[in-house]
DNA sequence: GCTGATGCGTC
DNA sequence: GTCGGAC
DNA sequence: GTCCGACGACGCATCAGC
C-alpha cells in the first residue's frame, strides 16, 4: 500500500524540473520502486486521471467546486480562499497555501494511501443526484485534510486533471520504457500498443507485470477505441504537394464531429468521439444507418458525422451540437437528421487494415458501403495537380464545407493511430490569407490567467464599435496568439485605462463579466475562422468570432476606429 | 417547476 | 479548435 | 518535429437554491 506522500515527493521534483529528459529519468526511477500492483494507479494519477478516456468516469468538479472543498477542508473564509486563488491563478497553490495555515486542531487520521485517494475520487465521480455536490465537496475536503499541504496541491490538481508538471502521455510511456526495459527506444513499442489500447493503466500494468513481449501482443479489439489519426497543417498548397508528391486523394473536410464506428462480430455497434468517449447513445439513428449501409460481419470505420436539413443540405456545426444530448434524443433525430461521411477503414472481418495504404483502405471501404443511405464516402478527387486541388477546394467551400484534406496514397500511407502526421494534410479557408478578414477590436476587459499565465492576464475581452449607438459590443475573448512578451506588455499598456466598473459605453452580458475593466482605448488586430451566432456576445445583437487569435496591436487606431458591429453583420450575412 | 452557476466535451 | 514555449 | 499547456465559442446536463 503506497503512501500518497511518496507520490507527492516525486511530483515535487518533477514540477521543478524543466528538462524533459530529466523528467523522464526521475519518473522512471520512481516507477522502478512502485509495487507492481500500484503501477496502474500511479500511471493514471501522474496524468491527472483516474480512468482511461474511454471509460465514462467524470468527476464533475472543476475550479469553483474544488475551491469550495478547500474552504471546507481548511475552515477558512471562502473570501480568503478566493482571494488567494485570484492572486496565485492556481487552484493547487491555493490549496497548498491555505492548508499550510490551517489551524492544527485536528490530528490527521492516519496516512493517505494512493488506493484510498483513488477510491474516493471514483466515489466522487459516481455520486449523483440531490446532495451529490455536498458529498463530493466533503469527500474532497476529507482527502485534503488527510494529506500534507503539498499533497493538497496535487490532490486538487488531480481533481482538475491538470498536474502541470510537464508530464503527458508520451512522457509517461518514455518513463515506463526506461523503468521496465532499461531502454528508452522501447517506448515505440509501448506507444504502438497505447495507440490501439489507449489506456495508460493497462499498458503500464501489462509492462510491469508481464513484460514487453506481452505489450507487443496488444491488439486491436473491436469495441475499444483506437486513437485517431490527425492531419498536419501547411502554409500553402505548394507545400502540401512537396510533403505528399504524386497523386493524392483530395477529400472534403466537413464541419462536423469525428466518429469512429465499431461493429463487433455479435452485431453490436459502438461509436467513439475524437477523445474516445463512447457516444453510441447520442446517435441511435447513426447505428441504424450503419446497420443498413454496411453488412460486413465486423468492422471499424471512421468518418465525420454532420447535421443536414430535410433535403440533405449540410448544416453548420452549431446545429450538430444540438445533437450532443441525453434527453429528447428521439425528437432530435427527427429535427436534426445526420449524415455520416466516411473516409477510413481500420478493421474488417477479423483483421486489421491499419497497415494497408490509404488507397487500398479507401477502395475496400467504397465496396463495403451500400448506395442510397445516410452513410456515404466523403466527396473526393484523385489528382497530382495543385491547380486541380485548388479548384476542388473552392468547390468544397462553395458547398459550405470547411476545406479539404489531402491524403497520401503511397505504399507507406498506413493508418497512423494517434499521430498528427504528414500522410494527411488539412487545408482550410482560414489558411488562405486573401480569403479571410481580420478585425480591429477594442480591449474592454481582461481575465486573470491560470497556470503559466498566473499573475498576469490570461485573456482579453474584445469589442466592436456600434457607431449608431456610440457604444461598444463584445465580440470575443482573446487568449491565444499572445506571446510571453505581449503578455508582459499588456498590464503596462492597459493600466491607465483601468476602471472599477464596466465601461459606460460597453454593452456586455453577465456571462462576459471581466475580472478587470478598461476604458475602450487600446485596439488589437484579431483573426478568426468565422463569424457565428452567439448567445453570449452583444455584437450586432449576437455575433461572435470562432477560434479568435491575436495578431498585433493597432497603435495607429483609437477605439472609435475599431471594426464596427455593422461591418461584422455584413460579413456574417455574406 | 424554474433559473443560474458550474462543468463537460465538441470544434 | 489555435497558438507559443521548451526541448 | 514533438510534446505540453495556455487560451477561444458554444450547446447540453446537472444540481443547488429558490
Amino acid at each position: 500500500m503506497m503512501d500518497f506522500e511518496k507520490l507527492v515527493q516525486v511530483y515535487e521534483e518533477l514540477e521543478k524540473t524543466a528538462s524533459g529528459n530529466k523528467i523522464r529519468e526521475v519518473l522512471a526511477e520512481f516507477f522502478k520502486q512502485v509495487p507492481k500492483d500500484d503501477v496502474q494507479i500511479v500511471a493514471y494519477l501522474t496524468l491527472g486521471k483516474i480512468a482511461s478516456d474511454y471509460e465514462d468516469v467524470v468527476l464533475g468538479m472543476a475550479e469553483k467546486s474544488v475551491l469550495k472543498a478547500i474552504t471546507v477542508a481548511s475552515g477558512q473564509e471562502s473570501s480568503k480562499v478566493n482571494k488567494l486563488m485570484q492572486k496565485s491563478g492556481d487552484v493547487g497553490l491555493t490549496a497548498e497555501e491555505v492548508m499550510k495555515n490551517k489551524p492544527r486542531t485536528l490530528v490527521p487520521l492516519g496516512k493517505l494511501t494512493i488506493h484510498e485517494l483513488f477510491e474516493k475520487l471514483h466515489k466522487m465521480a459516481s455520486s449523483s443526484g440531490a446532495g451529490s455536490q455536498d458529498l463530493k465537496t466533503n469527500l474532497l475536503a476529507g482527502l485534503l485534510q488527510k494529506s500534507s499541504a503539498t499533497g493538497a496541491k496535487y490532490i486538487t490538481r488531480i481533481a482538475l486533471g491538470t498536474l502541470r508538471m510537464g508530464v503527458g502521455d508520451m512522457t509517461v510511456l518514455d518513463a515506463l520504457a526506461i523503468a521496465y526495459t532499461g531502454d528508452k527506444s522501447n517506448k515505440d513499442v509501448l506507444e504502438q500498443a497505447y495507440n490501439i489500447c489507449p489506456d495508460i493503466g493497462i499498458i503500464a500494468e501489462t509492462l510491469a507485470k508481464k513484460g514487453l513481449n506481452e505489450v507487443k501482443k496488444v491488439d486491436v479489439y473491436v469495441g475499444r477505441p483506437i486513437k485517431m489519426m490527425l492531419g498536419q497543417r501547411v502554409k500553402s498548397l505548394e507545400e502540401a504537394q512537396k510533403k505528399i508528391p504524386g497523386e493524392v486523394t483530395v477529400e472534403a473536410k466537413y464541419d462536423g464531429e469525428r466518429i469512429q464506428a465499431h461493429k463487433n462480430n455479435k452485431g453490436k455497434v459502438t461509436l467513439f468521439s475524437r477523445r474516445l468517449d463512447n457516444i453510441t447513445k447520442q446517435f441511435p439513428d447513426l447505428v441504424k444507418h450503419l446497420e443498413k449501409a454496411i453488412q460486413e460481419k465486423d468492422y471499424i470505420v471512421e468518418g465525420e458525422i454532420i447535421a443536414v436539413d430535410k433535403k440533405g443540405v449540410p448544416q453548420p456545426f452549431q446545429v450538430l451540437m444540438q445533437r450532443r444530448r441525453k434527453n429528447d434524443i428521439e425528437a432530435y433525430i427527427e429535427k436534426i437528421p445526420i449524415n455520416f461521411k466516411v473516409f477510413d477503414l481500420l478493421y474488417l472481418n477479423g483483421k486489421s487494415w491499419m497497415d494497408q495504404p490509404y488507397f487500398k483502405r479507401s477502395k475496400e471501404l467504397g465496396k463495403m458501403i451500400k448506395k442510397d443511405s445516410e452513410v456515404m464516402l466523403t466527396e473526393r478527387i484523385l489528382t497530382d495537380n495543385v491547380e486541380e486541388i485548388n479548384v476542388f477546394f473552392h468547390k468544397m467551400l462553395n458547398k459550405g464545407y470547411e476545406g479539404i484534406f489531402i491524403k497520401s496514397r503511397a505504399e507507406d500511407s498506413v493508418y497512423q493511430a494517434g499521430v498528427r502526421g504528414w500522410n494527411w494534410i488539412k487545408w482550410k479557408k482560414e489558411y488562405v490569407k486573401e480569403m479571410v478578414d481580420t478585425f480591429d477590436l477594442v480591449i474592454v476587459g481582461a481575465f486573470y490567467g491560470k497556470g503559466r499565465r498566473s499573475g498576469n492576464y490570461g485573456a482579453l475581452l474584445c469589442a466592436t464599435y456600434n457607431k449608431k449607438q456610440d457604444q461598444f459590443e463584445t465580440f470575443c475573448k482573446l487568449g491565444t496568439g499572445l506571446t510571453d512578451e505581449t503578455l508582459e506588455e499588456l498590464p503596462k499598456m492597459l493600466k491607465k485605462y483601468t476602471l472599477d466598473k464596466k465601461p459606460v459605453r460597453l454593452n456586455a452580458k453577465k456571462e462576459m463579466e471581466a475580472d478587470v475593466w478598461f476604458e475602450p482605448a487600446i485596439v488589437v488586430e484579431v483573426f478568426g475562422a468565422e463569424i457565428t451566432k452567439s448567445p453570449f456576445h452583444t455584437c450586432a445583437s449576437g455575433l461572435a468570432l470562432r477560434f479568435p487569435r491575436f495578431i498585433r496591436f493597432r497603435d495607429d487606431k483609437d477605439a472609435e476606429q475599431a471594426t464596427t458591429s455593422k461591418e461584422i453583420e455584413q460579413m456574417f450575412e455574406k
